[in-house]
DNA sequence: TGGAATTGGCTTTTT
DNA sequence: GCCAATTCCA
């Protein structure tokens, strides 16, 4: 067996506690910082070296960046043993667990075949069609309160029938109304919505008594994550899969919940011991990342919040320096100073701008930030996913993917029926919904019949059955990788019931050569994580274990492997160009970057054809749904890096800067006025202490006496708490215009004050070229699939930035430089 | 019917 | 200040 030694070389005493327990509840209470990773992917080589099978392992994470990591720390542990075991253990995120579980399970859980995912913008718009067609005013019901209510209910396991008895106030009642209708909406169109995915999950393995008891078996060893983010649907996820073998190891710092917002319950870490008696628990205090200075100033800060588990998190690092505080007259001057110091720290410090980042607390603050970094030619990453897949031409070309995999998505279809314009208008729709609910069939084969809708011109009949002829060639084209994924849904009926080890759809074929695509050495990155457990075709012969259970990997080469279809890059080409995308485009320079977004959709998709050989339609468009803005996050890309304090949870950086430090964003304005606002506050609490502990080296924290919140000018106090940090920690620079208010953090600390006006001791230095990146005509550069280029041309600056390239292999291409990865190979 | 212009709402945080 | 949606105009 593998070396076991090696694996519990260099850990600590409550470390390699944490990793041997193997058997039996397990919680480990780690602090920031001290190694937990470490610990669940120690833990997953030792079990696996121990000669648990491998496919009985999953490691449930947050998001897909957290789980490729963590797939690939465990891949190199095992890396020695033979049969690769480590690529066979699942590491997923919960979403990905469950839309798995649920492709399995949709029949028992009521699902269609091909059910699509509904994201939150096409959630939004069918709030708004739901909340019209049950009548409810808009004025009186706030669409985003009734949604984030529903949301939460869901979440709870709290079906619309229990809403609506449960209602006795006039709000109430529309909102079980509108969650009646929503349902009834997400129904007719085959779709799902994120806590869908949970909560149907949850359902089933709480009522399925037979897919529950299958489950247990195939997971027989789980690990959570985050478990202080977990909701109710989660929580009853890992309990049901949990509640015979007892296997469960939960991995958490309630000081690190930030997610009550959306539902998560930090009593589910709190209370582990009492759902899982005799639970052995292994807290982990010692901090590996930050300095003794800034791991003090988090402690303080997080004193006190109350009702918390105590605990003393220590660290052998050096003192550090102390932490710079800066007070700045404006927004404007705030993002100016910080870049100055970045600056500075890459001179003095020799940081390069990867090991710097810059947190906030909501995304509007990062726009002045990336105007001060774009003007001094700093480059930069901001890690906001909406950017790229949140554009309409985006959306648009993926709603007629999404409406070729699953013909009944009416979000999407709508969305598109008239995109780009064909003479489809408001009243046609509403005539073919008509005509659709009259005959109970879907809008597109009511497009298909527009023939027979009274009312409908010959012309507009004949546009409309035009499309809907297109909608079925598009379809066939990918009728031969479909057709494998549909019968194995079939399969799972027969899975229910029969435990014949081939029968487990997770392991249809499409999904083996899904997984052949990852055991590509070539293909690392960010895929992995998908590969999970699917086995190459005869590997499993090799499985010796005593214990494998039912859903051992097929052992016969896949029937469909030889058949000729479409890839998704292919597919998607012809749809933009049938469709008429590409048509009437003139060069206007919105024009142009449509184009461009279009192109860069294509060369995603042609990455995803490379990186999963036979994929499909649907599990291309799953992977597009759960991508979330981290795990566009790329490490060494020689670029500073800007994110939201919620996601730079599981982070660290040598050098954070976290700005806004100011009553009413940090903590939120909600933490003082909500109707919980106690326990929001302590939630703020725990953000700036996740903030304060991505830190290694060196935190700046800065404040504003003055700034701009939607269009008006705001005074601003410094955040309460700023006056919660030991004063001997902090080294305070207050350049605004006005001493700051007695009372408040400034008077009492020890640091010097030092007033200067805004320092132009670093003059841009870059003056002629404002607008410089990384990227510049003439640059050479390296693309994962298009290889060696040269930059032909900067189309434009900004996070939408594009660039030409003159790739040696295919020639000009147009290119979104934040999506396309490049790799700039000068120097 | 399509495009331009004005208005109004909005901002937490995200899978 | 920005974006989306509605309204207005051709």
């Amino acid at each position: 067996m593998a070396n076991i030694e090696q694996i519990l070389t260099d850990l600590t005493e409550p470390q390699i506690e944490a990793v041997t327990h193997i058997d039996g509840p397990l919680l480990v209470l780690a602090g920031a910082g001290s190694g937990k990773t470490r610990v669940i992917t120690r833990r997953i080589a030792y079990m696996v070296a121990q000669g648990l099978p491998p496919w009985n392992i999953v490691a449930v994470t947050f998001t897909n960046k957290a789980a490729a990591e963590m797939k690939t720390r465990t891949m190199a542990l095992l890396a020695d043993m033979p049969g690769r075991p480590g690529e066979r253990v699942l590491v997923s995120t919960f979403h990905s667990l469950c839309v798995r579980i649920l492709r399995q399970y949709g029949q028992a859980a009521g699902l269609p075949p091909g059910f699509g995912i509904l994201d939150s913008a096409d959630q939004t718009k069918l709030f708004k069609q739901v909340l019209a067609k049950v009548g409810l005013s808009p004025e009186n019901f706030n669409p985003n309160a009734v949604q984030g209510q529903i949301s939460r209910a869901k979440n709870n396991l709290q079906g619309p029938a229990q809403v609506t008895a449960k209602a006795v106030s006039f709000f109430d009642k529309g909102m079980a109304r509108a969650y009646v209708c929503y349902e009834e909406m997400l129904k007719a169109a085959g779709m799902v919505d994120f806590d869908d995915l949970l909560v149907k999950t949850a359902i089933l393995l709480r009522d399925n008594a037979e897919a529950r008891g299958q489950l247990q078996e195939r997971y027989g060893y789980i690990l959570i994550d985050e478990y202080q983010d977990t909701n109710k649907a989660q929580f009853v996820i890992a309990h049901m899969l949990a509640m015979n073998h007892k296997n469960i190891c939960a991995t958490g710092d309630p000081d690190q919940s930030i997610y009550g917002w959306r539902g998560a319950d930090i009593q589910n870490i709190l209370e582990f011991e009492e759902f899982f008696p005799g639970a052995k628990v292994v807290r982990l205090e010692q901090n590996y990342r930050s300095t003794k200075i800034i791991l003090k100033a988090a402690s303080a800060l997080i004193e006190n919040n109350r009702g918390r588990k105590k605990k003393d998190l220590w660290t052998e690092n050096e003192s550090g320096e102390k932490i710079t505080v800066v007070h700045a007259r404006d927004q404007h001057h705030e993002a100016q100073e910080v870049v100055q110091m970045l600056q500075a720290a890459r001179r003095e410090s020799g940081l390069t701008w990867d090991k710097m980042a810059i947190f906030y607390r909501t995304n509007a603050l990062s726009r002045v930030v990336e105007d001060a970094l774009m003007t001094a030619g700093v480059p930069y990453q901001i890690v906001r996913g909406t950017e790229f897949y949140g554009r309409k031409e985006v959306k648009d070309v993926l709603a007629y993917l999404k409406v070729i995999a699953n013909p009944r998505d009416a979000v999407s279809f709508e969305r598109i029926i008239n995109v780009p314009p064909r003479g489809i208008g408001e009243s046609t729709v509403t005539r073919l919904s008509a005509f659709a609910a009259q005959h109970g069939i879907t809008l597109l084969e009511a497009c298909a019949r527009a023939r027979e809708v009274p009312e409908l011109s010959m012309k507009v009949a004949d546009t409309c059955r035009k499309l809907a002829g297109q909608f079925d060639s598009w379809r066939k084209d990918t009728s031969n990788r479909e057709a494998p994924a549909s019968a194995a849904d079939h399969d799972s009926t027969a899975a229910s019931s029969d435990l014949a080890p081939n029968a487990d759809p997770l392991f249809d074929p499409a999904l083996a050569q899904f997984a052949q695509g990852q055991l590509n050495p070539d293909d690392t990155e960010e895929y992995e994580y998908e590969a999970g457990e699917p086995e190459p075709p005869g590997a499993a012969a090799q499985a010796d274990h005593a214990d494998a259970v039912d859903d051992q990997p097929p052992t016969t080469d896949s029937p469909h492997a030889a058949s000729e279809s479409m890839s998704i890059r292919d597919l998607m080409e012809k749809v933009v160009n049938e469709a008429g995308f590409r048509q009437k485009r003139k060069t206007s320079p919105d024009d142009e970057e449509i184009n461009a977004n279009v192109d860069e959709l294509i060369n995603v998709a042609t990455e995803f054809d490379i990186r999963n050989p036979g994929g499909s339609l649907q599990e291309y468009l799953e992977q597009v749904a759960l991508v979330s803005d981290v795990d566009r996050l790329k490490e060494g890309s020689g670029a500073v890096t800007l994110m939201t304090l919620h996601a730079a949870k599981g982070l660290e950086f040598p050098l954070v800067v976290m700005i806004g430090l100011e009553d009413g964003l940090l903590p939120h304005q909600r933490a003082f006025s909500g109707p919980d606002s106690r326990r929001d506050m302590e939630e703020e609490r725990r953000l700036a202490f996740v903030g304060i502990t991505r830190a290694m080296r060196k935190l700046i924290l800065t404040c504003v006496e003055s700034r701009m919140v939607r269009g008006q000018i705001e005074r601003q106090k410094p955040s309460l708490f700023l006056g919660e940090l030991p004063p001997e920690c902090l080294q305070t620079r207050d350049l605004a215009f006005h001493a700051v208010s007695a009372g408040s953090w400034g008077d009492s600390n020890g640091g010097p004050r030092i007033h200067a006006p805004a320092s132009q001791s670093e003059p841009a230095s870059n003056g002629s070229s404002p607008h410089r990146t990384g990227y510049r005509r003439g640059l050479l550069v390296r693309h994962a699939k298009f290889g060696l280029g040269r930059i032909e041309e900067v189309l434009s600056a900004g996070p939408s930035q594009r660039v030409r390239v003159n790739f040696q292999s295919c020639g000009l291409k147009t290119m979104v430089t934040a999506m396309a990865n490049l790799e700039p190979l000068d120097r």
